[in-house]
DNA sequence: ATCCAGCTTG
DNA sequence: CAAGCCGGAT
């Protein structure tokens, strides 16, 4: 039943919340950032994006969406070498930024007040762009109540036997948002605890289950 | 199922 | 020094 999931979902969040506190968490300074981020970002650690938004911090080209696309798609990849997969991902990141300038002009306001589900179907169109950096473009960039679900979601949610391991990206999406009202400060810090928590606690190799605290969600309470 | 890639961590 | 990284396209 879909009740037993629901209350879990809750408290599985404000056990996390008690413990942690809020996250104040952006993956930006500003919009544009967290654009760049959503891209740069996709199966790459975190702290190899810091580098290559700090190199193009550091050009001077993170300022507007036309100092970036004024960049030669050469230039852009080597700026953003540190991320892995540079080449490729020069190539989304432009195509991203292509749509966010003939959509807005790079104003992210006007986006905000477009309808979801007209907007994220337009932004999957996008080559490069698929459903996590969509959803984390909408979320955090724009503002609209959509829920990003990432590899440290399935990987919690699976760990507590609450899905199967390869369940679909929409499917896992669904599971929040059939449950939990939109609303995007509540979609930001859900998706921001869960991301302290698989770094901190739930990681790929060796988990520590016993002081994580989601421990008293586990099967057979603590590890 | 494979490719895309550099970088940090345990 | 190998595993894994806030994926997506072909």
């Amino acid at each position: 039943m879909r009740g037993k999931r629901e209350r879990l979902l809750r408290e599985m969040y404000a056990a996390m919340h008690d413990r942690l506190g809020p996250s104040g968490w952006w993956p930006g300074e500003t919009p544009l950032e967290v654009c760049v981020g959503a891209v740069l970002t996709q199966n790459t650690a975190w702290v190899n994006v810091k580098q290559a938004i700090q190199r193009l911090r550091d050009a001077q080209v993170l300022a507007s969406g036309h100092a970036l696309l004024a960049l030669s798609e050469a230039e852009l990849s080597e700026l953003i070498r540190p991320a892995g997969f540079f080449r490729l991902k020069a190539v989304r990141l432009r195509n991203l930024l292509r749509f966010l300038d003939d959509a807005c002009g790079f104003d992210f306001g006007v986006l905000a007040g477009q309808d979801l589900g007209d907007l994220r179907p337009r932004l999957l169109k996008v080559s490069g762009i698929g459903p996590e950096t969509a959803d984390s473009v909408l979320l955090y960039a724009v503002g609209l109540p959509t829920f990003v679900v990432d590899a440290y979601t399935r990987r919690i949610l699976h760990r507590h036997a609450m899905v199967p391991e390869d369940i679909p990206y929409h499917d896992l999406r669904d599971v929040f948002m059939d449950v939990l009202e939109p609303d995007v400060p509540l979609y930001n810090e859900y998706h921001a605890l869960i991301v302290r928590v698989a770094k901190d606690w739930c990681r790929a190799r060796t988990p520590r289950c016993a002081d994580c605290p989601l421990c008293p969600f586990l099967d057979g309470g603590v590890a």
